[in-house]
DNA sequence: TTACAAAGTTAGGTATTTCAAACTTATTTG
DNA sequence: CAAATAAGTTTGAAATACCTAACTTTGTAA
């Protein structure tokens, strides 16, 4: 199901929607899924049906949902990807908060596992190599205001790199 | 148009395709299109006729095909996000070619003008800054591999790093 | 120049995802 | 507990984007 059946956008959003209001309000109900996703209640009662139909959710007419331990693993891979994006997207291109946000939720669906992972590992050297970390990201404001580097300001920023890295 | 009615990203695809065979073929010729989409002929015609509605493309059944001036603004749009999208992807992420590409055809349609401008810069910062260019993502390509920084290693890539400011 | 192949179009059909509105079940409250 | 309200479901319709197969137009070659 995984390489050959992948999930639409759509269901993959509810899987992710569902598997929020399992940890935030302790169960999903269908009103408060089809507010998540921005949808009529109607629409996640199909959604529904088709989820169960693939084994992951839990779904008797009138009753709790709940995901299966396939659909949860789906849904947390759907989240992690959004953290990720999200955190690329606000931290290091300095994406404001909400649009960080939306576009991650649209990021989530087109960069599979692998491609979120070399990610990870990228934000992870940012955050950690001296030549980097968060005065490096500064400096890269410094430049997106300034339109420029000049040599001066980088033998200074370097200087101080250097330092850091010593203490 | 642009903001209150946005592309589907099929449209998007359609239009891409028919800037580029325009620049490589000369025309784009209804055939060309299907193959270089991976779509029945038939679908083609159904596509051109909604983005003639829309004024996207000049089209007449059975002549050729052009992009009207707003048509070409949107193809050149989406070719350039491909382009930042997958030289990120491959020359910073590492990303393998065709998957780097197969995932910046995704992730064009995703990201909009603005995020993909600071991609650009953020890329731009990467190659110039003298923190980082080429030999930084070298070292970031060791930490891939190594797993961890090590502190000596990174002293003297540190060191590399100041020489050749210096120089 | 006619006949054939290639290119393009049309028609009819399927799948997905959504909506609105009528309907059913569950829950709350007087 | 009964009636009102909230939550959930069903149905029928629409939009998008495909497909296949039959059909038409165009260009070419005998």
């Amino acid at each position: 199901m995984d390489k050959k059946n992948p999930l639409s956008e759509s269901l993959e959003d509810y899987l992710e929607a569902i598997l929020r209001l399992e940890t935030t309000d302790k169960v999903a109900r269908q009103k408060d899924i089809a507010e998540a996703i921005g949808v009529q209640r109607g629409s996640v009662t199909s959604a529904l049906k088709v989820l169960a139909e693939k084994g992951l959710v839990n779904y008797e007419p009138y009753s709790y949902i709940t995901l299966t331990s396939a659909g949860r693993k789906i849904g947390r891979e759907i989240e992690r990807r959004h953290r990720v994006i999200k955190d690329f997207l606000s931290r290091v291109l300095q994406i404001g908060d909400d649009k960080a946000d939306a576009t991650a939720c649209h990021m989530e669906h087109v960069m599979d596992t692998e491609t979120v992972n070399s990610l990870v590992k990228f934000i992870q050297f940012i955050d950690n190599c001296p030549r980097a970390g968060a005065d490096w990201i500064e400096a890269y404001v410094d430049y997106c205001s300034a339109g420029k580097l000049d040599r001066k300001t980088c033998r200074s920023c370097l200087n101080k790199c250097v330092a850091d890295f010593a203490s």
